[in-house]
DNA sequence: GTTTTTAGTGTAGTATTGACACAATTTAAA
DNA sequence: TTTAAATTGTGTCAATACTACACTAAAAAC
């Protein structure tokens, strides 16, 4: 069956950019490549779209390949589709966009395919088109956790709001009013208050809260004000 | 120079959703297929992406052979790539999103591709994933239409207040307040008194405003409110 | 002229936000 | 044991933005 002789058939990448957070710096997933073409360059984590696979799933299983991790949020961000982009064979790259729990993934399969989480400030130089493609997911982070609730998926399942207000001042880079920031969150309705306190800080301990999950689910695409509306004309 | 030789080649395809708008309805350019496979049936206006051809350069060629236009608004919106979507052949589509100013178009080139307006009530059934696309489409067009200044696009260069908020309603579907629109859309700044009115009324005729290309380009990725808070909670 | 329809502006009450101060908790050092 | 230092939790007030309204002006039809 070939309804379309004359169309080009071209090699289909998925490229994966996986954010986290250690608590004071937001960090990406990098991999430095022990395999040709350019061996021993920085790259995003990536594969091949196989030939019966839906789109979807091939960016699962390259996640769980480097991550041990299978439920983790992923959302496509955008096709790169410049004709030269991959010098080595004209290639299409679907590129996803994952946050994970920093302390969750397998450290093992991480050190296996050369991997390391390193901030976005001290990125190297990446190959291809991969700087540009880091470039717009850290634009797209930026833009969403202003409106939508996705900062959680970087914390762990119980987290305190300072914990929460230092991953908004690390995507923002900006100070963050204490007392107004707490008020906003908790005027979400998003937290449920655990009734614990946190016993890794020095000084007073803070109440540990956990999501919602309902109220997560049904009012994930209501528009939030997480940050400041001084930041959003940012 | 084949450094994937075990990797897929699949095919690429663009679909392209573009939206109208002609006073009253929002509208979708659609094309009855006049060739194989599915001829008679309704779809999406798309094509292959050639071999050596920019993604981007491939919607616009789409959309320049079947609306006559070049300067359109267009955005990538996602990619479709569950093995099956096309039976005929594995596919891969990079969904567009257009925005077309409805009187600018070339009619004779729509008719040639046996295309017409449709409203999106009245849409009919569209093939494989086509109806996916369209829904996804509509989304974006509420989510964004909120937050940046896009409905522009579907409005002619010079435009009235009363016809940007009979798009509004259109978009959303709801009635809004004239007076609080009004207000909330001047004071973006982005709108310029032409001095001139609109001669196409019955009764008092309307200021026509023209967008001001500086702060439009600059203020672009501004979060904006254009739509009244209770709404933006759907 | 009078009526009808649409456009343009104003205002008062309410809710949200931003900028701030103060009290409480915990540990470590004095 | 007390004190100091750091951090968390809560409260207040003024400024701003939003909502729900009412009124006036312009243009054409009768």
């Amino acid at each position: 069956m070939n309804n379309y002789p004359q169309a080009s058939r071209i090699l289909v990448a998925i490229d994966c950019i996986i954010f986290g957070f250690d608590g004071k710096d937001i960090k990406l997933l990098l991999i430095k490549r022990n395999f040709e073409p350019e061996k021993g360059k920085w790259s995003l984590m990536g594969g091949f779209l196989n030939a019966e696979e839906d789109l979807a799933d091939g960016a699962v299983r390259i996640l769980y390949n480097l991550t041990g991790l299978k439920d983790i949020y992923v959302e496509q961000l955008e096709t790169f589709g410049k004709a030269d982009r991959d010098p080595g064979e004209r290639t299409v790259s679907v590129v996803f966009f994952a946050l994970i729990k920093i302390d969750d993934h397998d450290s093992e399969a991480v050190k296996s395919h050369n991997a390391s989480w390193i901030t976005l400030d001290a990125r190297p130089k990446l190959i291809f088109d991969h700087e540009k493609m880091v470039t717009r997911a850290i634009e797209h982070l930026k833009y969403n956790a202003a409106l939508h609730p996705i900062g959680f998926e970087l914390l762990p399942e119980r987290f305190t709001i300072p914990q929460l207000q230092k991953l908004y001042e690390a995507i923002y880079n900006i100070p963050i009013d204490r007392r107004n920031f707490s008020r906003k969150l908790l005027s979400t309705g998003l937290l449920i208050d655990t009734g614990q306190k946190n016993n890794n800080s020095a000084t007073k301990k803070a109440t540990l809260y956990k999501l919602d999950a309902e109220r997560y689910k049904t009012k994930f695409h209501s528009f939030w004000n997480f940050m400041p509306d001084s930041m959003k004309s940012q």
